[in-house]
DNA sequence: CAATTATATTTGTATATACAATTGTTGTAA
DNA sequence: TTACAACAATTGTATATACAAATATAATTG
């Protein structure tokens, strides 16, 4: 991807402003490349990333605030996002007993066995998002980008 | 910025779904400190793109279609945003003469000059951003990119 | 030259996101 | 124990974005 012919720009650009548009460029491509392979099961990405989140907690509950922590990008109104996968029957939520103020939300087996078919299309989308990397190049990749 | 860290999970990710999550999270901490840096002049970053593909042009108008083809995030209601630029005074739109179906869109000299203190704020931003990195590294990075 | 097709932009609508204000609950200190 | 502050989630609202449909103009073709 050459960032001079994506937008189409004649004059080169200063290292520093092309890299931050090159970031731009390369996540858009990732996004819609995940995106497209998510739409056969009607979730978002970051549903999907609520979903992958519940099932790491082994059957324990997360909360509103344990999900923002730990989401790719911060919301604010997860809130909503969970009524969606509520609505999916994908997620379930209770009032916590001991605490009245959280809730507590849970993966529900339909919402197990969806996520792994949706498991399978992320990682042919990743897997074709990164086929001309070496594992060297991918970990000098995120070497780079710890440095942000 | 460490991966694991930011979204809070115990184990190790494996290097290719690593890389889409770190270009996600590294592109969100671009995002937001560039658009930090324009809310003082209360443009987005898609505005403030547009108005830079309008000075580009050196008194040429733009049209829609260039617009879109040049920026770096595509988004279909590029009207409604120039909308916005004129309502600011940024920017003018004329119906072109040879073609009425096309428009021709220019900067005013009140967008040029509201560009370059624009311009101020986003250099340092970036600055910033990349204070970490040696411009080999920089180069490197911008390599990597590109086998995306 | 009338009808059709292609082009360029605009508009409508649904969904997503950001931010602030509100609600309900719990903890705490006078 | 009653205020008051802190916490957790929800709701309201404005703006942003994506996608499809509509409008207006121009080019083409029989």
């Amino acid at each position: 991807m050459n960032v001079e012919e994506v937008i189409k720009t004649q004059k080169a650009l200063p290292l520093g402003g092309k890299t931050i548009i090159h970031l731009q460029l390369v996540t858009n491509k990732v996004l819609e490349s995940v995106g497209n392979a998510l739409k056969p099961y009607d979730v978002s990405l970051q549903q999907f990333n609520v979903l992958r989140i519940l099932r790491g907690q082994k059957g324990n509950p997360a909360n509103l605030s344990t999900l923002n922590e730990r989401m790719v990008t911060k919301m604010s109104n997860t809130t909503r996002l969970v009524d969606k996968l509520i609505s999916k029957g994908y997620v379930k939520r209770n009032v916590c007993a001991s605490n009245r103020r959280k809730v507590e939300i849970f993966i529900t087996n339909t919402g197990e066995s969806a996520l792994i078919e949706m498991d399978k299309a992320i990682a042919n989308a990743e897997r074709e998002l990164i086929k001309s990397f070496t594992s060297d190049e991918l970990k000098k990749l995120n070497l780079l980008l710890d440095k942000f």
